[in-house]
DNA sequence: CCTTGATTTGGGCGAGCGCCTAAACCTTCT
DNA sequence: AGAAGGTTTAGGCGCTCGCCCAAATCAAGG
């Protein structure tokens, strides 16, 4: 067998355990068995388990980086850029599952804070050049980090939580049509906050916003 | 030392011990040795490792219960209360920092998932009835589930993710101001809910609107 | 064909885990 | 004083963990 094809075995089955039973729980011979792979193997690929929770990591965000990219480029209108990345990022975050399992384990447990961190800068940054781009002088309820952070929190808990509202609605949270209303929910509430950004503007009023605000973030791109 | 002593002692030291390092990482002889009892001591008044993690949430459980209740008899007028619930919650959490990271931490390990949901149920039950008595005929974007899962998740994310927020913003979110300016924000975010689901009806209307479900509301309290 | 270096294998080391046991220690009551 | 029952203690059992090692295997170049 391929090294590399060795190495995607492993973090496969590392994904499926990590997200199933967390970093501690998990076991380098429970990986070793699920990938049929030797268990020294691990090592000599990836160094120690904390490295192999990196290199997962690496690959979670890498790909979730190309994703939201493709879908920030979609449109020009901040609100539908808005909507595309978080439809995006709900639907990698329902494609893999276990990913923010383990983001919210590791952050909880302090140990592997700063991996997260790392690997979540580029993100808050990108976000936070967007939102200032698009609504400079927010009122201070609509602060940009307090925005972000609660768009983050309703799209992310509702995964993390997926379990437990499982258990308490009696219906799956992960099925086509409740992932779709959870979508139209989250969209709405973003839509509201959208029109409080521009100071309750009328549609045409938000068009000339965005159109200002538009040629400012273009002028940084092709900038940089 | 009396026993109850003893029990507290313990439950103190697995408080901050879970809430640092995690259930896994967490060994009955750090709790022996931080709260300065002998390790047998563990298993002879909590049974298991297992039960001691149902001991402690059955605190939090309780002491969270009793804080929300109380809040929401504060007041009558539903966004009053909704707002008063949400600012108890928040104060709890900022008390009882170590609180969201265990149960956060098992709800992603999905190990101890009927732990939490068989406390959360009377939560999420009294909420759905308040939540229906205040808005039955919400639209399908505001509906009941989602509503209560963005809210919960925009007060659980900050402490959550605090440690992640810190280090993006390089500022304290459990500072008094940082905690008071998000509670700001999720209470306008609630408001603005709020207005949605009576329709974008004015104030005036909202008042009828409340109080018809108060008396709703005050019926089934005195009937139980 | 033989060498060389990367990859894979089985076996196991030392440490630490949750939990248990038997004896000692306290109160409290008779 | 002595019995009884609830607590506390030191010690250790059986097991599993992450990691390592020496030998075996493989692919490719001379």
């Amino acid at each position: 067998m391929r090294p590399e094809e060795t190495r995607a075995k492993i973090l496969d089955a590392t994904d499926h355990l990590f997200g199933a039973l967390g970093f501690d729980a998990t076991t380098t011979r429970d990986i070793a068995e699920r990938s049929g792979v030797n268990k020294a193997l691990i090592h000599y690929h990836f160094g120690s388990k904390d490295e192999l929770l990196s290199a997962l990591l690496d690959g979670y965000y890498d790909r979730l980086s190309a994703t939201l990219i493709e879908a920030l480029q979609k449109s020009a209108e901040p609100e539908l850029q808005a909507g595309d990345v978080i439809d995006a990022y709900a639907d990698f975050l329902a494609r893999n599952r276990t990913f923010c399992s383990v983001v919210q384990r590791e952050v909880a447990s302090g140990r592997h804070v700063e991996a997260i961190v790392a690997r979540t800068l580029p993100f808050f940054r990108l976000g936070s050049t967007w939102l200032q781009g698009i609504a400079p002088h927010a009122p201070p309820e609509l602060e940009l980090t307090q925005v972000l952070t609660s768009v983050y929190g309703m799209v992310v808990t509702w995964f993390t939580y997926g379990r437990v509202i499982e258990r308490l609605t009696g219906e799956d949270p992960f099925s086509p049509e409740a992932l779709e209303a959870r979508r139209r929910h989250v969209r709405h509430v973003v839509a509201l906050l959208f029109r409080e950004l521009n100071g309750g503007a009328t549609p045409k009023e938000r068009e000339k916003t965005w159109q200002r605000s538009t040629r400012r973030t273009q002028r940084k791109k092709s900038g940089s």
